[in-house]
RNA sequence: CGGGGCGUGGCGCAGACUGGCAGCGCGCACGGUUCGGGACCGUGAGGUCGGAGGUUCAAAUCCUCUCGCCCCGACCA
């Protein structure tokens, strides 16, 4: 008896834990024994990998390299940039003592013969250790720009956490940068931004909006933090990475000074930026439907996953070869500049079973090779794009041939329908009371899916944002950079706006 | 930190009100029948019921204390 989807409950009925069990399904991680502390598993960490690869690749291209600074940092580095320390205080990891001995129940404490003199905390950002490095690397305008990047962990200690989404510890990318100018920070904030977008749209199929944040929602320490925005299909906004001019805050605050061409002495103007393994989530709550995660071939760990169709002995060694032979002719094959990506799943699984265990994996394509398709030599092919009792027969050599362009159409198939989502939810909205209506579920009780992204006049007042906060649980996500000067009346106040602003319910 | 809930084989749960041999489903192992499909039948392995103390002839169940986790809120990539 076939059931209707893998995945319950669906995404209509129950999100949060849709999103849960999708995660759980595809096997990519799961909660560890350490509160808030995800263990990610193979198949989970190997889309962690090519983000990194193809990310990492982009900063390469645009002329940055790779170091790695320490996992502490001590405490009073933390305590150099005001609202930075304000920003990260109440949610820091603390190394006091550095070696345990036996306490008096026997049971290990930590020694106070072992106490630092000086606490560390657990990196929560770089910032800091990083400006004390730069300060010492940095003399004069010629040692500029300097562009840097790690590839690390953090620890945050929030007080909710969600796989991927959010977890104390997580693993990220941070780019810091110093430059001479104000002009040049800019730039690099900008064009890591653009880094990100591209990457977003063009490797995970997840459409972003490029925007800065408002005040109460930037970095601590920035002078302005831009971000990519994306649409979940809960109609929840997700930020999808972040680009921070940091200006001369950092470089002050820690001294990273410079002379420049002229003799005189300056301090540098610093940006940071980062994206993390959130994305993983971003793309799982972007793209995933009933039966599970659906992954764009670009990301996918295996594009192509044969299932050898074995049911008497005899065949067993002629469809394995097959399979192999078929294997082998694809991985020639291209895409996206890489050879495809071919796994041939010989475990000892039923059909049933193992073809569904790569529809909840969300390989692209699935090919099933028996004793008839041999005969035809053709091959049996499901597309995770499309239902899973839709399969159809295609010749081998015309499958090979466009596997290219299949892994293209798929890649370009997942973002447009993502793109539409979006766009279907995304209202311009010009009165108080719509405004209200659109972020109000029907049933309170148990709220459906609902709102979207709010096109709304803004005045600037800090005070609107709080009263949409605690209206409604809608936060101005951001200030799209490519929307159009306005004038009109800030939809809650009536107050003169400039612009319009997207506000949205967050993740 | 405020409000709710839950800890019972690997996973999901029942049993608790009214104390009486620790159960069910899934998964796992083996055998068989099937099989271009998440099949079925049979057999089997696996638990000191989160921990400590108490009441009792007898505690998963009642009482006291304690630890941990999850959900909703505030905080957040």
């Amino acid at each position: 008896m076939a059931q209707k989807h893998a995945i319950s409950p669906t995404r209509e009925e129950n999100y949060p834990e849709w999103y849960q069990q999708v995660v759980r399904a595809a096997d990519m991680a799961e909660n560890s024994p350490v509160r808030g502390c995800m263990v990610i598993k193979p198949w989970g960490y190997a889309v962690w990998e090519n983000i990194q690869k193809n990310l990492d690749a982009r900063f390469k291209a645009t002329g940055h390299v790779n170091a790695y600074f320490p996992l502490f940092v001590p405490l009073s580095f933390l305590q150099r940039e005001a609202r930075h320390v304000e920003g990260f205080a109440k949610e820091c990891a603390v190394v006091t003592h550095h070696r345990l001995e036996a306490g008096p129940d026997g049971e290990l404490v930590p020694a106070p013969s072992a106490k630092l003199d000086e606490p560390l905390i657990v990196r929560p950002t770089s910032e800091t250790i990083i400006g004390e490095m730069f300060a010492k690397w940095i003399q004069s305008y010629r040692d500029l720009p300097l562009l840097l990047n790690q590839w690390c962990n953090i620890v945050r200690w929030e007080m909710r956490t969600r796989l991927f989404l959010r977890t104390t510890e997580f693993l990220w990318q941070e780019g810091h940068t110093a430059h001479a100018t104000r002009q040049e920070a800019l730039e690099e904030t900008d064009r890591m931004l653009g880094v990100y977008a591209d990457f977003a749209q063009d490797f995970l199929g997840v459409p972003v909006i490029k925007g800065v944040k408002t005040p109460s929602e930037r970095f601590p320490g920035a002078v302005d933090t831009y971000a990519i925005e994306a649409m979940m299909q809960d109609r929840k906004a997700l930020q999808a990475g972040t680009s921070h001019f940091l200006g001369q805050n950092f470089s002050k605050a820690v001294g990273i000074r410079f002379l420049d061409d002229s003799g005189s002495e300056q301090h540098v103007w610093t940006t940071s930026w980062g994206m993390t393994t959130r994305m993983v989530g971003a793309m799982i709550m972007t793209h995933g439907d009933d039966d599970g995660v659906v992954l764009p071939p670009c990301v996918a760990p295996s594009q192509v996953v044969i299932l050898p169709v074995i049911h008497k002995d005899e065949v067993r060694s002629q469809v394995m070869e097959y399979c192999q032979s078929l294997a082998r002719e694809l991985a020639e094959q291209s895409f996206a500049g890489q050879p495809v990506r071919v796994e041939v799943d010989s475990r000892d699984l039923r059909g049933g079973e193992k073809t569904w265990s790569w529809i909840k994996k969300g390989v692209p394509v699935r090919l099933e090779i028996g004793p008839r398709d041999i005969a035809q030599d053709s091959v049996f092919m499901g597309r995770r794009d499309k239902g899973p009792r839709e399969k159809k027969g295609v010749p081998r050599s015309e499958f090979v041939g466009g596997i290219s362009e299949l892994l293209q159409e798929i890649q370009q198939g997942l973002f447009d329908r993502a793109r539409k989502l979006r766009d279907t939810h995304s209202h311009k909205i010009d009165s108080r009371q719509e405004f209200y209506d659109f972020f109000t579920p029907k049933s309170r009780k148990r709220p459906e899916i609902h709102g979207g992204f709010a096109y709304a006049h803004w005045s600037g007042d800090r005070s609107e944002e709080e009263t949409a906060k605690s209206d409604l649980g809608v936060t101005i996500r951001c200030i799209p950079l490519d929307s159009p000067e306005e004038d009109g009346k800030c939809v809650l106040s009536g107050k003169p706006s400039p612009k319009r602003v997207i506000w949205a319910k967050a993740y």
